[in-house]
DNA sequence: CTATAATGGAACATAACTGTTCCAGAAAAA
DNA sequence: TTTTTCTGGAACAGTTATGTTCCATTATAG
């Protein structure tokens, strides 16, 4: 029970409670602990016994979310190779991520549950890539870090929403999401 | 009380409740009816004598929000000039939506409300222009329509976001939007 | 095997929102 | 002014979600 050395049952359900709060919230932002505890195959019971109040399990959602994003970002090793081409790697990368961009994007009071706005290493390391790109030649200077970036989770989100309505592949929206994303941070 | 013959006064408190709910909702999709009575400036008890139950509201909010882009639509005259031209008119359009915009995305589930799903006039026509570019040579006729007009809608939030997150003004985004819109519809 | 940790479920209290009714007062129309 | 329409607020019942407590059961560790 304690929050310190979690046996491995601890941590497990723990996720499970946190993947399924993902899962149920991304498609229904109003649904009920009673749903989660359904869809973690866990009782209502246990998700109080992790998270008190349900502003603590949105809380430690975004926490989980920022987790994620950033070992995402880690994952595409935005250090190497040509500017340009790392930012694809991200975003795939990203698109990987399914649920969790379908989430964060709607449900904007996220940002008020944790530190959404406060830069993590993820933002910083992005902007970074970009204004290497800049220097590089292969973004253009025109377009903002920041406007960049957004640009890229808009497309994401269109992407996704593209295998929705459409009954689109997944490969194929990404691949629209790409050639789209490559020409709009190509110069000129 | 009746349903025809809307007097003065009752379109007025109508439109009134439908603006506030809008405006509210955008900012917190599970806000209460009391949160919207407050924001319309109107009882409680006022919003149930035009909205008997909630889902009526929400669906009512649809047929508004629908009605809104098809007239926005209809001013940026589609038929006219070049299909780029008129598409960058018509995200202008878009983009003076603003709450409408915001409302849109962060509520999916207003595609159960209404008829969200069945193709509007404004679908249509949107669908028919970006044809004309593809046969102009004007738009990419590598993107397929539907992609065209899912990255616009994307775009079109990325930069009230952008609006929201970063001071700038309202301007300066729209004119990301649009630069970054036709870099992404250019041929090549 | 035994002891501890972890879980599920029932039962309960509480709070919040919804939807309804009723009535008095304000606003608009006649 | 008089009449009709529209409105706000109070009061109420019903529903639903939340948060808590307790206990029996299962899994895990030692």
């Amino acid at each position: 029970m304690d929050t310190v050395a979690p046996t491995g049952a601890r941590a497990r359900t723990r996720r499970a409670i946190l993947d399924a709060a993902v899962s149920v919230l991304s498609k229904n932002p109003a649904a009920s602990l009673a749903d989660i505890a359904v869809a973690a195959g866990v009782g209502r019971t246990t998700i109080h016994r992790y998270f008190p109040e349900r502003t603590d399990l949105l809380t430690a959602i975004g926490v989980y979310l920022l987790e994620r994003i950033e070992t995402a970002t880690v994952r595409a090793r935005l250090e190497e190779g040509a500017a340009d081409a790392a930012l694809e790697r991200v975003c795939q990368e990203y698109f990987e991520l399914g649920d969790v961009l379908q989430f964060a994007f709607e449900n904007p009071q996220m940002q008020e549950w944790t530190d959404w706005e406060t830069e993590t290493e993820a933002d910083k390391a992005l902007e970074r890539l970009i204004r290497r790109g800049h220097a590089e030649g292969t973004i253009d200077p025109a377009l903002p870090p920041s406007w960049v970036a957004e640009t890229m989770w808009a497309l994401l989100y269109a992407a996704w929403q593209h295998t929705r309505t459409r009954q689109e592949p997944k490969h194929s929206a990404l691949n629209l999401c790409l050639h789209t994303l490559r020409k709009t941070i190509r110069t000129g």
